[in-house]
DNA sequence: TTGAAAGCGCTAACAC
DNA sequence: GTGTTAGCGCTTTCAA
């Protein structure tokens, strides 16, 4: 309750405030015999300087945030166990805000965040919207950013993601490999990196293959389950596909619901594979096949950069792309 | 780059820091033209007042923190969303770190954070030792402490958790009454409130259906899953279980690895039911019979107490236990 | 309604 | 090696 300081300290030691000071920093003169003194003395009355003073003095907050879009899925909760834990490591707090999917929620919070409170953030885009000016602000304070996962089309500076392109074709040759020959592509926000690379991986399968990309294979989705599982009962029925590559894991769910209601058999009518990080993809009803990415290792990898940008924000190594090497997992789901 | 202050501000309109500085905070009198100016020059120049500085003068961070055993689960990626969702509709921001069940960790957390750099805690205990006495850190700095899923035995603060006695009482029933003679019971530490509460239902159901409550068939568990997988193989080798009640999602999920390595027949020759908040336990085969808490409301309601709670410290209200209902869902897993 | 000035708790020259 | 002192940027009396 009682808020304790340096100068409560300083007077039970007779000391003054500056000396107390010296014995919580490292690399200053400083009696060792006193510096014992001094920490003993704040272990009993449990004291410890406040976070607040030294960042107003310092100018720094030891803090980064992670925004992301979504809380629904491994890949998130992977990744951001491991920034956590390489934040935590390197003495950085780290604050988590979900935007939901929602630009002008991204905007807000990175509002929230410019003025002092973070030191560098860490963001997995929200969606569309041509405006990013949000992230002018960040760069005006000179607060490093590092996107992963998902970045904006426009977005210059560092980005570690997925080799997506490349799993996307592979995943997508796949299914041509197991006889697919009407393959339908569930596509996330075309504005969102991702959502577009994936869908040029695929793309690229289909050409080589010399299937034409058929449109109406296409399915555009949004952020809402239960209009996305009706737009998939639509497609299948009008379409008929035999397979489905779903770009994120929530719209293979979708699809896999949507057979079980429809009595259509997976793999035998329908194949399906997904982007996923879900850890029990083979106990699933079929087993799934998934194009897994390592969320655990970007969440570290990202955070890495960001740490290392934030010393030194010059350095044009940090403005680069980093793709993280995925697995294909093939199980029941997309097999012949 | 450049850190601009209140007093650039002030310069450029002619007038003093102070009046600058009321013009960002409410309830305070000021001409509303004055502070229009001001906002407009601020908007335009992009700034926003120093948060550590504000803090400092304030002593208070807006800012509040969770502390998780993992990440590995539904349930706390629920949680966390929406205890981010209550604070940042409330203003505050969400600090966020993962002890991988470490108490040790948990320790050196709390007392980094018992300077002022939060007004409140949000934890899910991470496990067993005595000495809780980081806890005491933050109640000697008058800073409110609200638990959540699992807390400590001795823990006299808030808690807001599942009606988890009832749950396990229920589903243990749910197998006695699907012919079940030997339900193994999977046990999490029983130093946190859920292992022991969550056992006592499961006794409380044999003993009220006149069985034995056998030690053989209760088996303690690590934060391990090879080792947990090695156990459970053991126990059902061993002990033949017809039934498995998991005190959480990890065990039944290594339950049913072990059961299809070995080719058991789930539900046929053992039923599994466990405390799950997996979406898709309908997808997997079996069908998971799942006791699902309501995770993001479970976060919703403890932040809402810890924030109540921050205003209103004297309050015994928030001093007392919350039991949320669960929701058993009875699918194939466990049915006869 | 606005300005001047003291001070939140800590740090880092600079002096001794 | 330790003490003195001047701020970090903001808020808030108090006076005008």
């Amino acid at each position: 309750m009682s808020q304790l300081t340096i100068v409560d300290l300083a007077k039970r030691l007779g000391l003054s405030k500056s000396t107390v000071s010296r014995a919580f920093r490292d690399n200053v003169d400083i009696n060792p015999a006193t510096k014992a003194r001094i920490l003993a003395m704040a272990e009993e009355i449990g004291f410890s300087p406040n976070v607040y003073a030294s960042s107003l003095k310092a100018n720094k907050s030891l803090t980064i945030a992670i925004i992301i879009p979504e809380f629904g899925n491994k890949f998130f909760s992977q990744a951001i166990k491991g920034i956590e834990a390489v934040a935590r490591s390197k003495g950085y707090h780290t604050l988590i805000y979900v935007t939901d999917h929602q630009v002008q929620n991204e905007a807000s919070i990175v509002r929230s965040l410019a003025n002092g409170r973070v030191d560098g953030v860490i963001i997995s885009a929200s969606g569309e919207g041509k405006d990013h000016s949000h992230l002018q602000l960040l760069a005006e304070r000179g607060i490093p950013v590092m996107f992963f996962d998902r970045a904006y089309d426009d977005w210059k500076g560092g980005y570690i993601t997925g080799n997506d392109f490349d799993s996307a074709y592979l995943a997508t040759k796949h299914l041509i490999n197991n006889a697919c020959k009407r393959i339908a592509y569930l596509a996330i926000n075309p504005n969102v990196s991702i959502g577009k690379v994936r869908k040029d991986g695929y793309e690229k399968a289909l050409q080589e293959a010399e299937m034409p990309i058929r449109p109406e294979l296409i399915l555009d989705t949004v952020n809402d389950a239960e209009q996305n599982m009706k737009d998939i009962a639509g497609l299948i029925e009008q379409e008929k596909p035999d397979a489905i590559f779903a770009s994120v894991e929530r719209l293979a769910i979708s699809s896999i619901r949507v057979a079980k209601r429809h009595a259509i058999r997976i793999p035998e009518d329908l194949k399906i594979i997904c982007f996923s990080c879900l850890d029990i993809a083979d106990l699933i009803d079929p087993a799934l096949s998934v194009v897994k990415q390592p969320a655990y290792e970007m969440g570290e990898l990202v955070t890495k950069y960001l740490l290392d940008k934030m010393e030194d924000p010059t350095n044009d190594k940090f403005a680069n792309s980093v793709y993280l090497n995925s697995q294909l997992i093939f199980q029941k789901s997309s097999l012949r």
